[in-house]
DNA sequence: TTTCATTTTCAATATATCTTGAAAATTCAG
DNA sequence: CTGAATTTTCAAGATATATTGAAAATGAAA
């Protein structure tokens, strides 16, 4: 296969795999595209690999800003502004989780906190079924976000298979 | 809070943070439903409830059954088909990383997979970075891979935070 | 300050996704 | 087998989400 097709596969399928993740088609390609270029772009230039408008590609862009995987880059003698995206695959799933973590995974615990006190007899078996279901879910919520927090702290070395250092 | 209200709240909120997961608002409303639901629930029951359509419930319930958190139920002497939802959350979380591991992360792999041999000179910086960027997104693939399916056998043990005897 | 390249905004438009509801298919009791 | 209850399908319509593009804002050079 071809540099430009495997480039174009890439970016068109990770656009794909967002939208199954709950993410904008088009900011996952632009991501893919920053991912695969050598060179900052400008965008412009995303107008143009893409074929995606101005607007398009500035708000999407500046979302990508938000979650920390796409930085503005200055070049000196250029009125442009550059973009590029963090190369390193660890560093940008370390970043996505963290973000997710504190987007939705906060949030869920802190309503399922709220629905945990239920007014009326404790007893009452259609409370008590509610509230175990509750706790289970916020339960889980929280081992997942300890369990995040230990991959986020160990980084590479989740990666490299030493996370059980890290756990212990 | 009266558990009416809760219940009520859990179902709107539960839909909310399904739309974030790239999961269909009543998808996961008639999941928070059955969740909360004492016994099992009709097609009708379902329909009353969240004020849908028969069409609606109908797929989302199978999609659902699809996923292996719902299972039809038959009560004897009744005609109408009932269903109810996994209470255990613990299988409830197993279940779903199974089937996007199934749906979602294997196929990712796969495709890096044919993405990694690009044609021509291997010392070319541009498809030197592309395989290195691709192969990295692969690698951290196979090892969420990895990982999910010790998270998978480790089932309660996740949760207890006795996951570490299973990793070893 | 003025000018013009560049970025940002956002109402209008287009697209993708979800929902409905009625018809068709299925199932089962009699 | 017949007929009624129930489930399933799916085209049409409704809704939610994404995209455009032109106007407004910004900001750097002259």
């Amino acid at each position: 296969m071809k540099l430009i097709e495997a480039k174009q596969q890439f970016i068109n399928s990770w656009g794909a795999f967002g939208t199954q993740w709950g993410i904008n088609r088009t900011m996952a390609q632009i991501h893919a595209l920053l991912l695969v270029s050598t060179d900052p772009l400008t965008q412009d230039d995303v107008m143009e690999e893409l074929s995606i408008s101005r607007g398009n590609v500035n708000m999407n862009i500046r979302d990508l800003i938000g979650w920390g995987l796409v930085d503005r880059v200055i070049i000196s003698g250029e009125r442009k502004e550059y973009f590029t995206a963090e190369k390193d695959i660890w560093k940008v799933a370390t970043q996505i989780i963290k973000e997710r973590k504190k987007r939705e995974l906060d949030p869920m615990i802190k309503l399922l906190s709220q629905l945990e006190n239920i007014d009326g007899n404790k007893k009452d078996k259609d409370i008590q079924q509610f509230t175990q279901v509750i706790s289970g879910i916020k339960k889980m919520g929280i081992q997942a976000d300890k369990t995040l927090d230990i991959l986020i702290k160990a980084d590479e070395n989740w990666f490299t298979g030493s996370i059980l250092k890290m756990l212990k």
